[in-house]
RNA sequence: GGCCCCAUCGUCUAAUGGUCAGGACGCUGCCCUUUCAAGGCGGAAAUACGAGUUCGAUUCUCGUUGGGGCCGCCA
């Protein structure tokens, strides 16, 4: 064992991801991965991905792939790992024997009930629940008599009674006395090395020069550092990030609903979005600059800025934020982005062909032209939260035959009559227009000056263009909330939209079931 | 209970020993408007409390209160 265990100079920085895969990668994951990266990055240093699984209970594989999955959509690279600590037991074991050797570590055969009780009884006495050192002065010999009898035991580290004083570059100077942790477990046994332990001797080992982490490790570092000091092994920065709160100021968790990021990916927030978000989770610029990109992030990023208080997690600001970012992408990218949204609300179907690929309408079997995709997220764009909203406001483009109630095509206090005369007027400006013409600046120059006129005609308020493009709307999409006609009419196409004009006379001149039926 | 951390609108936060205490989300009013959004322009909304230092404190100090974290053979 390295006797000689120097301290590290001055070298380049190297931080830790070190998530725990006991579930789903979380926002707290997320907070302290983005923090490491931006940290790394801009100090030109290097990013050691480790996965904290001593936990053998609680760890799965699944939530370790879950949080890898995340941390690569979210661009969150690393430059080395990930290392599995259940893969590192022969590294803890050395250096617990070397604890042992140097009686700096000790069995203790004590029950975790009888423990469990010490502890009760000295919290409801207001005293600091501390280990009794029971074993602690065993000998080498009652120890290993003990051991051979096949007595359960863990390691206990022999914490000294100290004052501990360490800098935290969030909050400054924090002092603890040691005398109120006690001795504390660091392995179950030599095979199986807890957490204050693993950390310690990773960190060394892996060469960290920094840990960023949350608050809620602040009174572990006392722990961690005591443990440094028996190995002899030098103390790297720390900087403890407020935690994030749910909405009743706890620790945020699974009670507060909060989702995972596979979860808010699946459901449509871009990686931006969540990115900026959570920067801004305990850190601003101090400008009212709100919108950051990562690489701006990079740039104006400091620890110095970081808040010491906890933050409470708001959604409604992360929609916000997501709406935007949604408004920012291009078309075509966004189109992409979204097509799955239609395909799994059945309203897309991915189709092979001899070249390759294709896209089909699933509801009536028509190809589809990415075109009409890009159109339909063009238009919906200003409106979403969310990338998974977009199939649920578009499924009037899929449908083959719209029904509604024939009430929804009057506008204000319009007649069915008055409503006819309406769609007709339309249908004559509309069957004019050419196919090749067929746009949504076209459409709307050439209706819009003829709503006065119309309005006239029948004895209604000259500006309310409802009368005129209300019963064109429902005509279109059968419902009250959409898109604009016009918008709505150019996705369609002249063809289409023709027909839904057609198949809404039908549906005011009486028959209640949709005619189109009858002509497909 | 012990130890540690923290404290500006509901939320995320900016600022300063002297400001009308700023921004953003949300809420709300108006405008735009064929619906719903989006967008534009406004509004309400905060320095936890008490002392001290000071000409002056939200800012500095102390105390109180409040909130949080940890106190595991979890991480």
């Amino acid at each position: 064992m390295e006797k000689e265990i120097l301290k590290s100079g001055n070298k380049t920085v190297k931080v830790r991801m070190p998530p725990s895969p006991t579930g789903f990668m979380h926002i707290g994951t997320l907070r302290m991965a983005l923090f490491n990266y931006i940290f790394a990055k801009q100090n030109n240093g290097k990013i050691v991905l480790r996965m904290e699984d001593t936990d053998k209970e609680r760890s799965k594989k699944e939530y370790a792939d879950d949080i890898l999955d995340g941390l690569k959509w979210l661009g969150l690279d690393w430059d080395e790992g990930p290392f599995y600590q259940t893969q590192r037991t022969e590294i803890y074991k050395r250096y617990l024997q070397k604890l042992i050797e140097e009686n700096r570590a000790y069995h203790c055969f004590c029950s975790s009930e009888e423990l469990e009780a010490r502890r009760q009884y000295q919290m409801s006495r207001g005293e600091a629940p501390v280990y009794s050192g029971k074993c602690a002065n065993l000998s080498v010999r009652e120890a290993r008599d003990l051991l051979d009898q096949g007595k359960k035991s863990v390691i206990r580290f022999r914490a000294e009674n100290k004052k501990i004083k360490f800098n935290d570059l969030v909050r400054g100077e924090i002092e603890f006395d040691t005398g109120l942790t006690g001795d504390f477990v660091i392995a179950k046994d030599m095979d199986n090395a807890l957490y204050n332990f693993t950390v310690v001797v990773d960190d060394f080992d892996m060469g960290i020069t920094h840990v960023i982490r949350g608050e809620d490790h602040i009174s572990n570092t006392p722990k961690q550092i005591l443990v440094q000091e028996a190995l002899g092994i030098a103390r790297p920065e720390y900087a403890h990030l407020p935690i994030i709160m749910g909405a009743d100021r706890s620790k945020l968790s699974k009670r507060h609903g909060a989702v995972g990021i596979t979860e808010y990916r699946r459901q449509g927030y871009l990686k931006e979005a969540l990115i900026n978000f959570t920067a801004f989770l305990g850190w601003n610029p101090g400008t009212e600059k709100e919108i950051y990109s990562m690489e701006e992030l990079l740039r104006d990023f400091s620890m110095g800025k970081v808040q010491k208080g906890g933050a409470v997690f708001n959604p409604v600001r992360l929609d916000y934020l997501n709406s935007f970012y949604i408004k920012q992408s291009d078309p075509k990218t966004l189109a992409e982005m979204c097509l799955p949204y239609f395909i799994s609300a059945g309203y897309v179907a991915k189709e092979k062909s001899e070249t390759g690929f294709f896209y089909k309408n699933a509801k009536t079997g028509e190809r589809l032209d990415f075109e009409f995709i890009k159109k339909i997220v063009l238009y919906q764009q200003p409106r979403l939260k969310k990338l998974s909203e977009i199939a649920e406001v578009s499924n009037y483009f899929f449908e083959r035959v719209l029904s509604y109630e024939k009430e929804l095509l009057k506008w204000k206090d319009s007649s069915f009559a008055e409503t006819k005369l309406a769609l007709d007027k339309i249908e004559n400006i509309f069957s004019k227009i050419e196919a090749g013409d067929w746009t949504r600046q076209n459409l709307e120059k050439t209706v819009l000056p003829q709503s006065l006129e119309f309005n006239l005609s029948i004895g209604k308020p000259e500006k309310d263009r409802g009368y005129l493009l209300w019963p064109l709307r429902v005509a279109l999409c059968g419902q009250k909330m959409s898109i604009g006609p016009f918008e709505m009419a150019d996705v369609l196409g002249k063809e289409k939209t023709l027909r839904r004009i057609a198949d809404a006379a039908e549906i005011i001149s009486g028959s209640t079931c949709a005619p189109t039926l009858f002509n497909q």
